[in-house]
DNA sequence: AGTCGTTTCAAACGATTGTTTGAATTATCT
DNA sequence: AGATAATTCAAACAATCGTTTGAAACGACT
């Protein structure tokens, strides 16, 4: 009775709504009432057209999911012929954007970075839509370069790594703020963290020079 | 009348109740009527012994910071003398074990890892007191093994970069148990996770050598 | 126009939140 | 012991939350 598509005006605007602000301040402090004025629709009209509050969030999580990933695919601009380190190059600035972007299918990346360091029970969701396929994929790449042989362990603490450096750059805002006023990591500079975290994980010697030309660019 | 030390048996017990709940479900989620249930007391005395919820996280925040830096201080173990790269390994590993640590003086590691990509109203606080200093001798180092004359934002990358492995081998419990079943990335392995980290650091031509070294043991 | 199903709306409900109150209890000191 | 201050307690307060209600407004079709 709730859960019908109902494509309505205002069901699309509830939807907008919702994702804004449940990616500005999370699922638990996220007010409906705050959501209805958004959307320029009544406190009712989440009850008549998804149930509660719960059922929202999924249907928010699982349509902007679809949209980002539609937008940034995993495999963005990888074939299977390119080397390792460009798919993981590749991967990496996937990876950023979509957890970057703030506008483009719109707030789903910071949805997803909430999830990932203070999961919901919508978690298992994420999970297994969108970070088991994603991470599978990290780690096949991630065991191309290392070596096929390697210790699954360590296969998973370098793909850990680099996951953790992503999100941080997209979590790190307000400390590097508070810390140096005027410096920024943002959307803008998703091509020079992509390289930075290439860098990392190749080599030192590599780095160095690749390093080079880029403060030369 | 509220904010003196008033070094009453229940403000203790309060204080600890605080740390622990504030710890597992963030300030917001956490309620007075918890804490104080938790700590044994009535709802009464939070306002009577600090004043109000935000009064209490602060005295919470402050009292456990102290208490974590000196129980594992920044510099732990680093001697003036040493070569940097030992300097980084002792400063990774004493990060690791305070935000780790969920026993010893307890839960200020998960408070102080959830400021880190949530802060709240008091994060100002955690930054000028905390963060700072510990950041500061983190570019440091990180200046001191790539180059004194290295650009600072290239520093600065650095230096998240190995922030956020920290962090994210804090946060990914619940991701890696959803994926992994059975594996874990805890305060047990953080001999391990200072080691990869350092590697990701360093080289990979050192890298290798020492992870056949580390797998071995 | 008139009927039926869908959608919107103002209002209220029960539950939970942080905070306050004023009396009762305990501790401290002369 | 008695007076005074400090502390604890049950109870209630006002505000806010998600949710529900029942009637009003709307739209599509005969």
């Amino acid at each position: 009775m709730e859960d019908k598509k109902s494509s309505s005006k205002t069901r699309a605007a509830i939807m907008e709504a919702a994702g804004k602000v449940f990616a500005e301040v999370g699922y638990s402090k996220a007010t409906i009432r705050d959501i209805c004025r958004e959307a320029g629709a009544n406190i009712a009209a989440i009850n008549y057209h998804f149930g509660d509050k719960k059922s929202l969030y999924i249907a928010v999580l699982k349509h902007y999911q679809e949209i980002a990933f539609r937008a940034y695919p995993p495999d963005l601009g990888i074939k299977e012929t390119q080397k390792p380190e460009e798919k993981l190059r590749a991967y990496i600035r996937s990876f950023l954007t979509r957890i970057m972007d703030d506008v483009h299918p719109a707030w789903f990346g910071r949805l997803l970075a909430r999830e990932f360091t203070e999961p919901t029970w919508a978690f298992d969701i994420l999970v297994e839509e969108t970070i088991r396929p994603s991470f599978q994929l990290l780690t096949e790449i991630v065991a191309e370069i290392i070596g096929k042989n390697s210790k699954e362990r360590i296969v998973r603490l370098c793909s850990m790594s680099i996951v953790g450096q992503c999100l941080y750059f997209r979590h790190s805002h307000p400390v590097i703020t508070r810390l140096y006023p005027g410096e920024s990591f943002g959307f803008k500079h998703i091509k020079e963290s992509t390289e930075h975290i290439s860098f990392f994980f190749f080599a030192r010697t590599h780095r160095r020079r690749k390093e080079q030309a880029f403060r030369g660019k």
